[in-house]
RNA sequence: GGCGGCGUAGCCAAGUGGUAAGGCAGAGGUCUGCAAAACCUUUAUUCAUCGGUUCGAUUCCGAUCGCCGCCUCCA
């Protein structure tokens, strides 16, 4: 029975989707002002490995992630750099989706952009004007918390007690709002140049938030299943997502909440001024394969701070050779017909410890627990040959099933190896049989020099890529 | 100041009121012409510290120290 840990109820419930065998799932995607850097795939990474598993468990998935293409900053920096909005972001675009491939990130089923959802925000504003639940003031439009008892549910935070405290940080001169907790559904702009859309409600841009609301809502459903973004998120933005989008349909917006923890860095807060931030592309130009990456963002659950380390990236690209070695290795053994009901017995309790583990708010430090120790029992099998052809048609297709979860084993196996490469080892081959093994270690060092590892086994010889 | 999370072997970490998953690294061994790979064995009497509750706590409670996050636009 697959559980959430909800951030609304603050319980572990038991997922049942609205509508049978369908999910509807929504991630606040990037801003695109600027390259991401890794805490931010830790999120993505996080939802891939939920889609994936939704899917898995058999049901139909629709996965929307926004791209949030319209911001204060990205005004600004287009207009410095004498570019249209669509020409600013578009490069921070491809790389989203270049960085996506690398990860081996599920593209999602609809990539709703904030600036080709104008008129749907629109609306939205339109329609809590008319509850009484937005108010303009100095050519803005504002949201009235006070019209919404219930802000605060999934942040709770208690605004009685925070108001006095924290209201130094509330410049209240800088804006014409009724209560210092209000917040901007549509800003008018700051210059008369500065780009801005015409639209019933005035000259402007959108609030972030209302951006959310419109896109999730106009392709889930003003009721849906899932919403995940990072913690950090919670509040305010997801609790203005809940106050604008229940507030103008007086409906209960999203079921359940997900919410993932951030990252650290070698035990401390990544920041530009440490000198520890680090964009996917930094860690894949110093050589670090991203299915490595992926592995470590992955192999911690969710819910619980991650500490990047370099030396538990290097661990993850090991871990990950090794799963891969050991499928290639059960892909090439020669097996006698047959089933061993040892392995079979093995190979249930792997796919019992793998669903038990995710089915537990997405827990994949256990889901992988069960795979590492599938793949010792079936090494320690395939050493002593006790490894029948049913097993390993069995083995295999297990592995692939649980890859469709994780994506980390990669299928650059048995790519066309050069001709070249093909007579040197036959050439090897033929200098072992007459004992020359200075012309056979010469080859095989060749070999290695261009990435090629060799491994002779008793019944010939082996290779792999590194 | 308010609220929340975390502190488990060299590193990344799972986990539970009944005696510590998994990965990486390390050590020894098997195999091998040497390697590599693989396999086997091994690596925390102990879960930040100090108290308390309990027959029993790493797991519950309290205090202390340390780290991280949120408290208006940052995944």
């Amino acid at each position: 029975m697959l559980k959430f840990q909800n951030t609304l109820t603050g319980q572990l419930e038991e997922f049942h989707p609205q509508h049978e065998g369908e999910v509807g799932l929504y991630f606040c995607g990037p801003t695109v002002w600027s390259e991401a850097q890794i805490g931010n795939f830790r999120s993505n990474v996080f939802v891939d490995v939920l889609v994936r598993y939704l899917r898995f468990k058999g049901y139909r998935v629709t996965h929307v992630m926004n791209i949030t293409d319209v911001e204060d900053k990205i005004i600004a920096r287009a207009q410095e750099a004498g570019q249209t909005i669509d020409e600013y972001t578009a490069p921070y675009i491809d790389m989203l989706w270049e960085d996506f491939d690398a990860l081996g990130l599920v593209r999602p089923t609809v990539v709703p952009r904030a600036t080709r959802h104008i008129p749907e925000m629109v609306s939205l504003i339109e329609k809590l004007e008319e509850k009484g639940k937005a108010y303009r003031s100095d050519g803005s439009i504002y949201y009235r918390i006070s019209s919404f008892p219930t802000y605060g549910k999934l942040s709770k935070i208690n605004f009685a007690g925070n108001i006095e405290g924290g209201s130094e940080r509330i410049d209240t001169d800088k804006y014409e709002k009724e209560d210092a907790r209000d917040f901007a559904l549509w800003k008018e702009p700051n210059t008369p140049s500065e780009h801005a859309w015409d639209t019933e409600i005035g000259r402007g841009r959108p609030g972030w938030h209302i951006e959310c609301s419109a896109m999730s809502m106009k392709y889930l459903g003003e009721t849906f299943d899932i919403h995940c973004g990072g913690v950090d998120l919670i509040f305010p933005h997801h609790e203005n997502e809940i106050a604008q989008s229940e507030g103008a349909t007086g409906k209960d917006f999203v079921r359940y909440w997900l919410h993932g923890e951030h990252l650290k860095v070698e035990g401390e807060t990544m920041s530009k001024s440490k000198g520890n931030y680090y964009t996917f592309r930094d860690l894949t130009a110093q050589g670090y394969a991203p299915v490595a990456i992926r592995y470590l963002l992955l192999s911690v659950p969710y819910r619980k701070q991650l500490n990047f380390t370099f030396e538990a990236l290097r661990g993850a690209d090991k871990t990950v050779m090794g799963l891969r070695d050991f499928r290639a290795r059960l892909k090439q053994a020669r097996t006698e017909p047959g089933m061993n009901p040892r392995l079979k017995e093995a190979a249930a309790r792997a796919l019992e410890g793998f669903e038990a583990g995710l089915d537990d708010d997405l827990n994949t430090s256990v889901a992988l627990a069960a795979l590492h120790n599938l793949s010792r029992e079936v090494n320690t099998a395939l050493a002593d040959h006790s490894v029948l052809e049913d097993n390993k048609r069995e083995l295999l297709e297990l592995l692939d099933r649980f890859n469709t979860v994780l994506n980390i084993f990669d299928d650059e196996q048995p790519e066309m190896l050069d001709a070249e490469i093909q007579q040197l080892i036959e050439e090897r081959q033929q200098a072992r049989h007459r004992r020359d093994f200075a012309r056979g270690d010469e080859i095989r060092d060749q070999l290695a020099s261009r990435g090629i590892m060799l491994e002779d086994t008793k019944d010939g010889v082996r290779w792999k890529r590194r």
